[in-house]
DNA sequence: CCGTAAGCGAGACGGTACGTCAAGTCTTGCT
DNA sequence: AGCAAGACTTGACGTACCGTCTCGCTTACGG
């Protein structure tokens, strides 16, 4: 019977030396070229430790970006709207260009076939942000920067479609002045109709 | 010296079966689970045969994809912009959408980690469609639909941008109606400051 | 580093079902026609499991045939020294004969050159029985039916020199008559200067 | 219809191209690494044509080192026996020691499983030398210098054979002193019962 | 405070697919 | 028709990782 191992008594030290590995691993050889038996080698651990804990190597990326908590830089409040979003923006530009994007962008990609993964990390990565976005969104709206009636899905939609848009066709990340100009009409888009 | 093949000796009816086994495969079992190995036998073709022309799996379905002509409907001019750009959008989406995502969505994924191929899947599939969809909007330019100096590269962000977006992170793609309402509001962030 | 593997883990089953695969199928088809792959297959074996303990197939065999400890029947002592010759170079005949002869000639082809395998082959199969038969040669000697300074070497080359050329060449091995004249002459060669 | 290939139009300047190279490349990466392929490559040659006039690379060396007229050196008649079996071994062995003998081991070798190949080594190169060889030994026979009713066939064994059995085993060529003894048992031991 | 059951490292195992190599066949265009 | 060139199918190569599975060990808990 393989009885589900037990948190208790699980080793936090080989969680971390994987954690890092991995990390590491993929910042030096991409992605693709990622495996439980290198991540094991490296972290100095058995292959069987990795999938007692873990499903999948993405899962793993996963938790590990996870646990380097403020990746993608809250939401703050400065009370200039559009200089807010630019900071956030900008933040995750950052994670998704070279060279610190090899993590997030073959979790993306792996996302894109396992279901599994894709809940977790919408659950444990994005829905977070969305929250505070919504969030920040609606503060712009108590203070009349922003109609109390726009629509904050398609806020949504209209601020962060374009920078993933350009991710996935590799068609180049705005630099600060494009992303300026993108959340000007962005946010002239979500006035309602 | 390994001379590259000669294009003028190449055999089509290998050529065919190899992107046609591609596509079948990546229907039934998907992308993920996608073999050159697969292919080869489904196409009753040497591996050898497979990787003398194409240097990856994700060339092969790019070519197989780029040869369906016209996956991604053309722009169409009915007169009317947002209903035009809401029959093209609606194409795409059915694309993205199980159960033809497949391909495409694995294409996309692999393109995320390989350079090459990146660059090939925006040259001959995405660029076509980025400069018919800019046609349209000139066309509605000059007829008066849209100002004439609205940026069409944000255009193209804000009008693209979501349906990616929420593609990436299993967001659920837009209804009909939610479709209809975002294009509204992309029309309306076009707008010149 | 690739760690050479640990003995005392190995499975003694697979071991086992190896070699007999091994000699199955070269007794089939013959040792020009034995691959890894196929050996792997009908010992319900991975070929890394082959590869992690053997360097080639020749290796395989050769200690196939090693593990059938008296192949090449013992020298036994009757008292009579050229029946007990007859004896032992019938057993190696019947070795070196259809449909007997595919592990042995084909093992012994490819040490012609594979100096490695050649080396395996002497020591573990050869040497012994060079041993075993100078062994009886001593008998004789101290029994007085051959002369005390008699070379051995050159009893070697005489006695076993023609069965192994008659290989090589497809001469025909000797049949028991004329083994038995074979054998008569060479003990006379044998008589020291 | 596949008929055969009219050997009146064969072009000479390729089978010399392909004989050479076939040698060559044997004394530099040896027998075992000898490949169609590279034959054809280093000849200048289509594959098509090696295929279309020999069965196997060994059938081509084959025929390479019966064009070399005299490698094996014929049997001289300076009138002492001993002394031109000397002669004649020596040159064998010369063959078949590092650093020519990779053609001519390799072909022995691969004669162990190919039995059309073992006959054509057989009748085209070794049958000669034995007629060659007997044909002294009976010009011996008439001198006096060996018993008329000498056995003719065991002669040929006890000469020849020593060289091939420490040949397969590795056990060593004889030097010029070794030699010397063991032609001189061999001949005792011809002598008739 | 001591046995025992878990987590652990190590790494062998059966597999699947990889990308390469050579075999031998076939087609095309040149001589 | 013979040939060079080279694309083709076939099948084996040896390697890389997969995910599963013992092994001893060590570690912490629970009787």
């Amino acid at each position: 019977m393989p009885t589900p191992p037990n948190p208790l008594r699980r080793n936090e030290s080989s969680r971390r030396a994987i954690l890092d590995a991995a990390l590491q691993l993929c910042a030096e050889d991409g992605y693709g070229r990622l495996t439980i038996e290198a991540i094991a080698a490296r972290a100095g651990v058995s292959k069987k430790t990795i999938y007692r804990w873990w499903p999948s190597k993405g899962a793993v990326i996963l938790e590990a970006i996870d646990d380097m908590a403020d990746l993608f830089a809250d939401h703050v409040d400065t009370g200039d709207l559009a200089a807010d979003l630019h900071t956030q923006l900008s933040a995750v530009i950052e994670l998704l260009t070279p060279p610190n994007n090899s993590a997030v962008t073959g979790l993306i990609a792996e996302a894109l076939h396992d279901k599994e993964l894709a809940n977790d990390l919408r659950e444990r990565l994005i829905r977070p942000r969305i929250t505070a976005f919504k969030d920040r969104m609606r503060i712009a709206q108590a203070g009349g920067q922003l109609p109390p009636d726009a629509d904050l899905d398609v806020a949504l939609d209209l601020i962060y479609g374009p920078v993933y848009h350009r991710l996935l066709f590799h068609l180049g990340m705005p630099d600060a002045e494009q992303l300026r100009t993108l959340i000007a009409h962005a946010l002239r888009g979500i006035q309602p109709a």
